[in-house]
DNA sequence: CGATCAGGTTTGTGACGCAGACTAGTTGAC
DNA sequence: GTCAACTAGTCTGCGTCACAAACCTGATCG
């Protein structure tokens, strides 16, 4: 037997904590954008920029680039797929909250 | 302005999902060896020694190494540190996801 | 004009998680 | 006694990735 293969349990896309408080957020407001979501989450720009691309390119979120005022602007959106997967990771970070709090 | 510097909400070390597993296990039981860990995880052996070995070096669960019926044995117990930590994180998620969910 | 700012994107790189190779010692078969 | 197989871990190589700093494009200001 080669050691055997965990189940993948926490979808590591979702979990890292940059993107985890992307969705959430997003979850909460129908539509954001990228300067709102800047200052929520607390990332830099490269950083919300890097992980919004992943999360688009998983199709988690769907963003659009229009101008507003002369001035470029970035919306973006959960996608069903997205505020599905998002729902999904807390309940299953509550199951593994779980196995350390037997019943209350 | 050189870019603002996020607050450091979520700990990596306690949030990567296999330690967040280990943490979560070993507060539910007080003390336990290396293969039921490693069955609890479903980590594989290498992945298990080495976050125990960073999870060791931050303090947060203590190594006690012994020989059992003439055979090897780890023996992990989390520190208060640890403990401390890993209910912190909790919490810290909670906070996050109230994000999503205004009020019921 | 040149400088500055807003709103992002691209790039460099060090850190890290993963799985498989390796080690040390034990037990069982012959 | 010795050979093979097993247990219990550790070590190593590699690909991935998050991060921040540098860069880009166009608008506005002095």
């Amino acid at each position: 037997m080669p050691e055997p293969k965990p189940e993948p349990v926490l979808d590591r896309l979702v979990h890292e904590p940059g993107r985890l408080a992307i969705l959430t957020v997003l979850s909460s407001v129908t539509n954001a954008d990228f300067v709102f979501l800047q200052r929520a989450t607390g990332l830099t720009k490269g950083n919300l920029s890097s992980h919004l691309a992943k999360l688009e390119e998983a199709g988690l979120v769907a963003i659009e680039k229009r101008f507003v005022r002369k001035k470029p602007n970035t919306n973006i959106a959960l996608t069903k797929v997205g505020r599905a997967r998002i729902t999904e990771h807390w309940a299953q970070l509550d199951s593994i909250r779980r196995l350390s709090e037997p019943s209350p």
